[in-house]
DNA sequence: GGTTGGTCCCGAAATATTTCGGGAACTCCA
DNA sequence: TGGAGTTCCCGAAATATTTCGGGACCAACC
């Protein structure tokens, strides 16, 4: 019997309770592959029992700079670019390294998850950040397994029951907000072009714009209603099929900046005026916003501090703490420019 | 005596050697810092003298995908993104991971990169890549002295006699491209909205531009030529500046696709038509082009290729291999889109 | 000059990790 | 059905790293 059973662990300690020899232990705490599945579980079971911490670990913690890993799931320049500078901005006053990474989702999902929580592991980097990406429970798993830190920013799909860290913005009130300004204008015909259906983000800003129209009592139309993609091609063929409707709308609420780039392009063509013909929202406040003509009314994301939380928040999680929150929303605002104005008469 | 002569080197054999116990060459090995000066020199001996490797850096040399950092230098958005989507779409093509930060120009200065470059060592990282940056003598000695690779995007300043390798595009023959093309449209009162005078891909795009007019026969002004900033503002105040002289000029070179904006902002102004009244090109070939109104001529880099470009080269120059280059230069070309036109009559 | 209270630096001992050989279990053939 | 080959997985022994106590040295203060 190594040691009393009231002195700190040491691996022997878990040895014994485990069952198995020191090396066994030590093999399972650095992720070796020669060990059996059943022993493992055995070994862990006995770690977390005991609270045992390899001095590697304790080191790790303690001193030597922080790395994390960041993923972007492209969608399209500006709107990820605000993020990771708010990210690497930080990061350099914090003095983290930041592991970038870019993927379409698709290739996200063919990514073996296990082999990249093992490479992190291996280079000690703590925690990993995604960046508008869907993330599967085994892939979380992956992670987990390994005491990898998990945070998601603006995620696509609902999180699972197991629950991951995520930043996001108020989508639900900046949709409302934005339906609330054209209702305000005097518009009632407002059609609503939305990213992917199965977006989460897009989903609440519609149920914003919902929820704005039937708080001042106008009736939602479905061909007023319409999914896409968050880029400009996607905004120029929504506007297209809205405007073609027998009574079209008067204004256009877009659930991003890139779709609202679309319908200005699309009104450009058909010699529609914004905001005289036609009133245009879109969302995101990206630097684009100031580069259209007219420049382009949008509910603003504060993407930069949103990248910062979501360093902070993995850091801490990397750390072992408690967020406050598992689901951290960061308020969105309405900035008021010149695409929008009271209907023709 | 632990191991005859002939053996493997074992950490017993070393502290022989030195004279030390063991667990003062593994201090040594692992950077600990409660090791004499003059003790670590004896170790530091003694190890190049039998060759060890410890089985920890045995490990990391041998298996472990690359790992790289990339610093970027001016965040003005769409030109450097352009270069990272090019630097990490291939990057997961190839397997290695890259280490993001970004800088503004003092800060970076003000970097103590031997500390850089030690912690890179640490981890395992074997090379950087500069996008844009001003570097110093001293800095890349920091990273030559530990054997790390440098590569420098587009270099602000002339590479130092020791020399870096450095990807970059013709920016010479860009700027002769694109005043060609307005001297073919016919203009002869062409002005030049530069970058900082400093920067060698400004300079370069003047001299294309000179060369151009010297070969029609044109006169150089002076009060044409101006330099500034690669963004909007500075664009803006230099044509305000060149459009308020008493023979303003029929045509606008702009060094990059954001000064070209400042232009089209004050052209917009003051009620002049682009291109009807004023033409204007721009450099880069950023996805603003396609955003503006009217869309922009611009002398396009393949930025993408670029960044590609830069880590393979980077790739290779960590492995020992020799770049067939120290500089490389990858072809622009002219895009002319809707922003030129003849000059008015 | 002695005492005190530091800091620095080393190595014995404690602890952790890796190597490597071999047993068990599982094929695959003849 | 029983070797021969193969794979998997464990632990003894070899090796490496960390902890921790104490000697050496130094300065400051009685």
């Amino acid at each position: 019997m190594p040691t009393t059973h009231r002195s700190k662990p040491i691996l022997a300690t878990v040895a014994a309770l485990a069952g198995v020899s020191a090396p066994t232990v030590s093999k399972v705490i650095n992720g070796r592959d020669d060990v059996a599945d059943a022993t493992r579980l055995r070994v862990q079971a006995a770690l977390d029992e005991l609270g045992y911490r390899s001095p590697m670990q304790r080191r790790t913690r303690s001193t030597g700079p922080a790395m994390i890993d960041l993923v972007i799931g492209v969608h399209d320049g500006a709107y990820s670019m605000e993020i990771l500078r708010g990210i690497l901005d930080f990061a350099v006053d914090v003095d983290v390294d930041v592991v970038v990474s870019s993927y379409t989702p698709d290739k996200l999902s063919r990514v073996d998850h296990d082999e990249w929580a093992e490479r992190m592991k291996e280079s000690g980097r703590s925690g990993i950040i995604f960046v508008t990406s869907e993330i599967t429970i085994d892939q979380l798993n992956a992670f987990h397994r390994r005491e990898i830190a998990v945070l998601v920013i603006d995620p696509l799909n609902p999180p699972p029951p197991g629950g991951y860290a995520s930043v996001g913005a108020t989508n639900w009130a900046g949709g409302k907000a934005a339906t609330e300004h054209l209702l305000d204008l005097g518009h009632e015909r407002i059609a609503f072009l939305g990213g992917p259906a199965a977006a989460e983000c897009s989903v609440a800003r519609l149920h914003g714009y919902l929820a704005a129209l039937m708080g001042r009592g106008v009736t939602t139309r479905q061909d007023y209603i319409l999914a896409g993609a968050f880029n400009q091609k996607s905004g120029a063929e929504a506007s297209r099929e809205v405007l073609a409707l027998d009574e079209p709308p008067t204004a256009i609420f877009a659930a991003s900046d890139t779709i609202a780039l679309g319908v200005l392009e699309v009104a450009r063509n058909r010699g529609l005026r914004v905001p005289d013909d036609l009133s245009v929202v879109g969302f995101d406040g990206t630097p684009l916003t100031e580069q259209t003509l007219p420049r382009l009314t949008s509910v603003a994301q504060p993407l930069q501090e949103m990248g910062r939380a979501a360093l902070r928040g993995v850091l801490r999680l990397s750390r072992g703490e408690q967020l406050d929150s598992s689901h951290t929303e960061l308020a969105t605002e309405l900035v008021v420019r010149e695409s929008t104005a009271p209907p023709p008469v």
